[in-house]
Formats: structure tokens, sequence, C-alpha cells
DNA sequence: GAAGAGGAAG
DNA sequence: CTTCCTCTTC
């Protein structure tokens, strides 16, 4: 059986939140390390990839592999449920077609069970290699996130460049043209302020915003994203948990979709 | 060329947004003693008239007089984009087509730039004239605010009576009707919160709330409102900046629409 | 602490 | 498109 609690359900409301919105089904792959989530958008543009290690739970126990296949909107909407301060326990028995998720407040003396039916998702197998990326930057969530939105009111791409020691984002539209120049920073006092850009080779590719309006809604799970780039190859979008990552997977637009 | 400099963006932005729900396109007056507009709703009931002096701008230099024709809503979207500490430069070069709008932080880590297309907007000349009005009144513009925003839930009309050291906001509605009833008064500890009425002649002026709950959008520009009325004349409802102002000129309903 | 603006959801 | 909720500002 599984038995996975967190101490505050907000993490797992929060991480649910962060790509509800990409795929509406999928599997939880449980095993005695952890949960994890590999799956694409509709449109198979956008992958997304989710790893909760069982260091991230208050207490964890997984006796043999499970997948889960779950609704995210239906978990969504059970979610909405607890409170941001309960604890919040995943429990599903062996060969049970059902998950239980169970809300208790610190107090214990408020208590919700709710059960999910599970449903068998066929998704093919996702192989996601560890690559070296050309550049890698980091930057406060927050700040990617505004960035991304006033752009996207003037065009429906994003275009990043990044050469050294500058990451420029720039968009152009019918009504004009809009870009943002930011530079590496060290803020000692507040260190999610910094900026950082590690470059091996400067690079230059250009997004569809309506996938990257869905990756920033991550943004309230790390203080900071990382992106790393490579010439045509899928960017990477990381947002960092305490043990674990949510992360995204956007190919690039080519250039005569451009 | 012109290029003028705000040392705080949010300025900007406030003035914009004071009055970009009135009219949509509108020519911007640049000369070498400043910025201004003069635009009139598409009832023609509202008039608004801008006036940004060279001095209120940090830098300001323009060689030759400019119209930039403007859509409110795309230079709204583009100043959305900016944090309000953030400097703001608008740059035009000679004969070009675009307006560059310029942001940059205090610690110049981070810019941002955007381009926004100029049109040809047709604009009749608009001749406003100084005039004597019957009465002067000038209150705290978020007193004004909230009345106005208050009747309005009563009724679509304002109804403002100006006697002798009293001024009467009345709205009169199907679930009833209200008024509130201003004095003069002057508070030397917080002079913004002094009321002011200088009368020659008595009025009542009826207007619509629906340009009203528009003029108030400026309530941010300036600690105060002046109202100046006259009989049968467009009232003058002006917030005065440091170096210039926001002026709206809105006709009253005649007795037979009231 | 309250109110307005902006984003998200139905 | 409208309403609800959240976040930020005063």
């Amino acid at each position: 059986m599984l038995e996975a609690k967190f101490s505050e359900a907000s993490l797992f409301k929060k991480i649910i939140d962060a790509f509800k919105d990409t795929v509406q089904l999928c599997n939880f792959n449980c095993t005695k390390d952890g949960i994890s989530v590999q799956a694409v958008d509709d449109s198979r543009v956008l992958l997304v990839s989710l790893l909760i290690a069982k260091d991230a739970f208050d207490e964890y126990r997984c006796d043999r592999n499970l997948t889960l296949g779950i609704d995210l909107s239906s978990l969504a909407k059970v979610l909405k449920a607890g409170n941001s301060t309960d604890s919040l326990t995943l429990v599903v028995e062996d060969d049970a077609d059902k998950i239980l998720i169970l809300f208790e407040d610190k107090e214990k003396d408020r208590m919700s069970e709710y059960f999910l039916k599970l449903m068998d998702i066929e998704s093919d197998f996702l192989d996601i290699e560890d690559m070296e990326y050309d550049s890698v930057v980091t930057l406060p969530s927050a700040d990617f996130q505004k960035i991304a939105r006033d752009l996207s009111q003037l065009s429906d791409s994003l275009n990043v460049l990044v050469t050294k020691d500058t990451v420029k984002f720039n968009a152009e539209g019918d009504i004009g043209s809009g870009s943002v120049v930011v530079k590496p920073i060290t803020d000692m006092d507040k260190p999610e302020r910094s900026v950082k850009v590690h470059l091996v080779k400067a690079v230059n590719l250009t997004f569809g915003l309506k996938y990257i309006l869905d990756i920033i809604k991550g943004a309230g799970l790390s203080s900071a994203t990382t992106i790393k780039l490579a010439d045509k190859t899928p960017a990477l979008f990381e947002y960092r948990l305490s043990d674990g990552y949510l992360r995204f997977y956007l190919a690039p637009k080519f250039e005569d979709e451009e």
C-alpha cells in the first residue's frame, strides 16, 4: 500500500494547480523513493515532469510500485477542500481502484476524507534524457512571471536571447514590440532576488507564449525559476521543491513558424 | 527628436490610467514647453485636457513640434510592464513612426524597451477658452471620489448645488435618494484635507454619473480636486500636477433630461 | 485594516 | 463575459 503524508496540504495543492491546466489525466508513479509524474499536453508540445521525493513527505511508505491514474481536475477540486495548514495524507490500498485523500487539522479535532476513483490511463513512455544545455538562466519566479505576462500583451511568441551576461526576452506584435533585458546580479541580502546566467554558448530561441503562460503558473512553488536552453532542443523550465522539482519541457518554435 | 524622462514611471502611468477609459485614441502634442493632449470622448460630452509641462520631467528635450497619435489601451498595456519606481523615458526620433518607451530600474541592472506604433489620428481643433465661473469648489480627491461612487449606487445623475458656504451633492433614484453636504474647512495640519468654496453666484447643475465615474479615475493624481461651475456651461474638474494638470470638461444635463 | 486592481474560475 | 478571489497598495 501507499501512505504518503504532507505536513501541509498547501504544498500538494500548489503542485497540482501548477500543472493541472497543462494535462488533465496523468499517471502518478509511486515507488519507495517517492512520487513522480511525466505527462504531455494535448498538443504534445509541453511536457511536465514532477518529482516529489520521499523526504518531502512527513511520512512516506510505499511497499510496491503503483501507477495511479488520476483526473487532475477532480483532484484539484478535492484539494480545494483542504485547509492549507491541514496535513494531507494520500492512501492507496493494494489493488484498490480508488485513492483516499485525508485532511486533518493540526489540533486533530477536524478531519475530512475524500475518495477519488483511479483510472487506467494510457501513456507513452517518455524518455527524458539528461543533457547538456548551452545556457542556464536562474531568475526570480515572480520576475519571469511578470515578464511573460507583460510581453504576452504584445505577441503570442516569446523570443529568448542569452548572450554573455545578458538575457533578453523579446516579443514582436501588431501594436508594437517589447523587450526586457535582465543582467546577472547577486543580492546578498535577498538571495531569492539574484539572477544567474551560466553560458556555454549563446542561444536564441522562440517559444509559444500560450505555453509559457501555463508554465508560469508554477511560480508559487519556488522563489526561483531555472531555464535551461540549447539550440533546437526543448527548453527546460524548472521549479525546485525542497525535495523534488516540477519541470516543464517546451519545444521551441522553428524559424519558419515564428 | 523628443526625449522626455520621468524619474518615476508611476506618474505617467497614473496620468494615462486616469483618462484611458475616456478616449481610446488621441494625439500627444509635444513642443519645447512640454506635452499636451486635448480629446473628447465618443459621445462628445466629456473633454479631456492634459498638460505635462517640461519641468515635470527629469529631463526634457523636444527639438521641434511633434504630434504623436497613440492608442491609449496599447500604451496602458506597455505602462503596466514598468515597475512603479523605474524611470521612464519617451523617445521619438524625427519622422519616426514609432515611440520608444524605456524603463530602467534604479540599480540599472534591468531595463525594458517597448516600441509602440504611432497612428494618424484625426482630431478637430478644440477651442477651450478660459472663462469666469460662478463657483469654484476644492475638496480632497478621495472625498469626491467616494461621494461620486456612493451616489452612483442610487442614480445615474449627480446634482451639485453650491450655495454660500455649502456644497450639496445629491442623487435621486428608484431605490431611494442620497445627498452629501460638504462645508468649507481649513485644516492647518493637513492642508490636503481642506475644503474651499469660492462663490460668485449659486449654481445648481446635474451631471451624468457615468462621466463623473470616469473623471474620478484621476483622483490618484492629486490630493485635491477643483470643480469650477457656471450655469449652462461645461463644468471643469481639475487635478493639478506638480507641473501641469489633467482637466475634464463635462457638459451638464439640461433640465428636461435630468 | 480596507479598498482597488488584477488574475482566475465558472 | 461575468463573478469570485487574491494580491498589492494606501
